[in-house]
Parts: structure tokens; sequence; C-alpha cells
DNA sequence: TTTCAGTGCAACCCAATGGTTGCACGAGGA
DNA sequence: TCCTCGTGCAACCATTGGGTTGCACTGAAA
């Protein structure tokens, strides 16, 4: 699974990274409302200017969560729920991971030190 | 679900804001290979200062996802899986919500617009 | 061909944040 | 009792990052 410390990387660390910031959490909500839109008709939903929403789908696309695809003049972003999923996954992979070792050391705790 | 524009403090804000840390993720795997630990154990392991990592771990706290207990003149903090565990259910159904969004979109545009 | 909506690029601003150092304080062990 | 280890607090620094404004470019409609 690979949770050690050598975790350069990190696939999910860019998925993290972009819905962090509850601007885009807002944008990708739009995204999924309309299915696909452009940069412009996003700004005209959310109250920040078009040149920063370009900024936040251009995080999210380094994410892989929405792809970019430009038809005449316009470029209409769609929503990809895959590394959602995957950092899903990921997640409670290592809430799984916390519990094993935390019941292991408990076990321990109990039988060596009585 | 309240996944809606109106997202004012929402639960996993916290969590996901916390795990988007690198050196958070970093800390949090050593604070979960040994159970239970104090900053200044943990500072010996990380490449960062004590401080630093007294200040993730406030971060942390607050996010849930570790817990500081006082013993003498020390604290240990213990993970928390919970709040990965809800996080990753949040992700889940949020992917599950896009999917059943974008496959209704499609679907309208298949039958309304031959 | 002229006009206009949508993009792209760049410079700039300010607040948040990850990180450091220095020091004072309190609890335990020698 | 004295010394020391682990904390807590505060000031400070550099960088990142979200946001804005201004301008140049391009494709499509009038």
């Amino acid at each position: 699974m690979t949770v050690g410390p050598t975790e350069a990387a990190e696939p999910v660390d860019d998925v993290l990274a972009a819905l962090a910031d509850p601007t885009r959490r807002a944008l990708l909500d739009a995204l999924a409302a309309r299915g696909a839109a452009s940069a412009s008709a996003l700004a005209a939903d959310l109250p920040v200017s078009r040149q920063a929403i370009v900024k936040h789908l251009t995080v999210l696309e380094r994410a892989g969560l929405v792809t970019a695809a430009r038809t005449g003049r316009e470029v209409r972003y769609t929503p990809r729920p895959q590394p959602l999923d995957a950092t899903a996954r990921w997640l409670s992979a290592l809430a799984g991971e916390w519990d094993r070792r935390l019941a292991a050391i408990k076990h321990a705790a109990e039988h060596d030190l009585p």
C-alpha cells in the first residue's frame, strides 16, 4: 500500500490538496450540477472572478478531478469522479491500517506488561 | 447530504485541510506506527523542529485526527481513525453523486436531442 | 469585415501558513 | 535540593496561494 515515509509523489496528494479549498469544492459542485461548463459560465455562479476560476480549474485538472475539452472558442470542463473514488479508498485503507496497528499495540500492552 | 453551496463549517473541511499537508501525513504515519507518542519523540523522527510538530499536532487535533492526553510532564498524542473513515465515506458518496448526475445528463442528451 | 464573447498571459497584492529560534515554566529523577 | 527533560508561549521570517486587474488574442456571429 506504500503508506510509509517514502511517500514521494503520492497520487492522492494532488487530490487532497485540491479538495482542501472550499471554493474549489463549491466549484466542483457547480460543475457536477451542470455536467460540464466553461470557466466564464462558472464565474457567473461563484462570487469570484473568472481568472480565479481558471486557476482553480487548473489545479483540479492536475489532480485529475476535471478534464478540459476545447470546442470552438470555449473550453468546457467536465468532472471526473474516478480520483475521488480512489482517494476515498485510500483513506479507508489508511483508517483500517490505523485500526490494526492500534489494536495490535493495545493487545501487546495487555499481554507483555500485565 | 448538504453538498450545496451553503457548506459553511463542513465537518470534512478540517480533515481535508489537515491531510493536504505531506509533513502532516508523515507525522500521522509516524504516530500510527508507534500507537502514541509525544511531540518531542516525534520530532526526533521527522526533519522538522519540535515546535513545527506541535503546530501540526494542533491542526490534527482540531480535525479530530489525534487526541492529546497528558501524563505527568509529557503529552502523548494518539491517532483517531474515525474522522478518516467518515471523510472516506463522504468522498465516496460525492463520487457516487457525480456519477448519478453525469449519467442523467448523458441520458437526457441522448433522448431529448437526438 | 466589423464586432463581441471567451480565453490566455502577466503582474501585482495581501493573508495564511509552514518553519525557525529563544526563553520561561513545571514535573521528575539523581 | 538541584538538575534536566519536555512543554508552552511569543516573535519573527519566507513562501505559498487565493484573488484581482489589465491587456492581447482568437473564433464565431452580425
